[in-house]
DNA sequence: GGTATATAAGTAACTAGTTACTTAATTCAG
DNA sequence: CTGAATTAAGTAACTAGTTACTTATATACC
């Protein structure tokens, strides 16, 4: 039955099953699946030692819109995760900083999306795995030269 | 940068730029992408000469949950692409029908996703194209066991 | 026949995403 | 130095998806 359907479904079919599975994962710190791979980023560039985070630099990563990443980010304030203040060289600008409690959570998603991703695959050898990820990865390079 | 990130992210940004594109195609008819995919199936059922076509089978095809289903019917009935009945073998199930102009529509969304597929995947080869679609389908009938 | 259970569908309230538009700060041309 | 173009962020209104709950019909057991 799945076998036959447009890819575009059998994709979104597996982007659901895997938001399902990590936002049952998230919810044990009070956070969606999305609302904690940004703060996963935002952890992760602090970090790396990034002078300052935008808003803008986590769109382009998360490749999600504008508008979109204003509502996280706004969660993700109002619960303590983030602090979000103008920047002092361009007012423009936010500048994002985690709280302590979100220091060093990017390596906690890490190890949560590679458990869900071990779960669906597990069914796929380590090879086949490691084709996968080549081959969005491919996809992915295609769609950023757009 | 996109190709660090965890898997859970890699797929959501396929499966965005999958649905965007194909919103695009859809929009002509004044549909969009999900709609007119679940458009398509009632049509195809109907030509193989299905009895009668109800919600639930349409949320199995497309693993959508239930609420989600109501409103996308909703939106093509108000539209005039289908049309709703009570059953009269029992009235708890609703009977889905396409009308006229819908008959044959999925032809048409089976050759749109294509059509994104191809572009998607335009740095793959015709190969690497068949792996990509065999390991989905294996991930999903995981998916299904569960 | 009458009550308990199961099942199809609908509703409420929420998060996630989109396009189109507005606001505010900066930069650059004259 | 002023005014136009650029750019970061926010808002409005919408579709898409979720869980949790309600309603209504049908079945099954007594």
């Amino acid at each position: 039955m799945s076998i036959a359907a447009p890819f575009g479904l059998k994709i979104a079919i597996i982007n659901r099953a895997f938001r399902k599975r990590l936002d049952e994962k998230a919810a044990a710190m009070g956070l969606t699946a999305v609302q904690l791979r940004i703060l996963g980023s935002v952890s992760r560039l602090q970090a790396s030692g990034e002078v300052e985070i935008h808003q803008n630099d986590l769109e382009q990563i998360e490749h999600i819109t504008h508008p979109a990443m204003t509502k996280h980010l706004q969660h993700l304030e109002r619960k303590g995760f983030i602090r979000c203040v103008p920047s002092s060289q361009d007012r423009r600008y936010k500048s994002i900083t985690c709280t302590e409690q979100a220091a060093e959570i990017y390596k906690l998603i890490l190890a949560q999306d590679a458990e869900v991703f071990a779960e669906l695959c597990r069914d796929l050898t380590d090879e086949q795995q490691q084709t996968l990820i080549d081959l969005a990865d491919r996809i992915i390079r295609h769609i950023d030269k757009e």
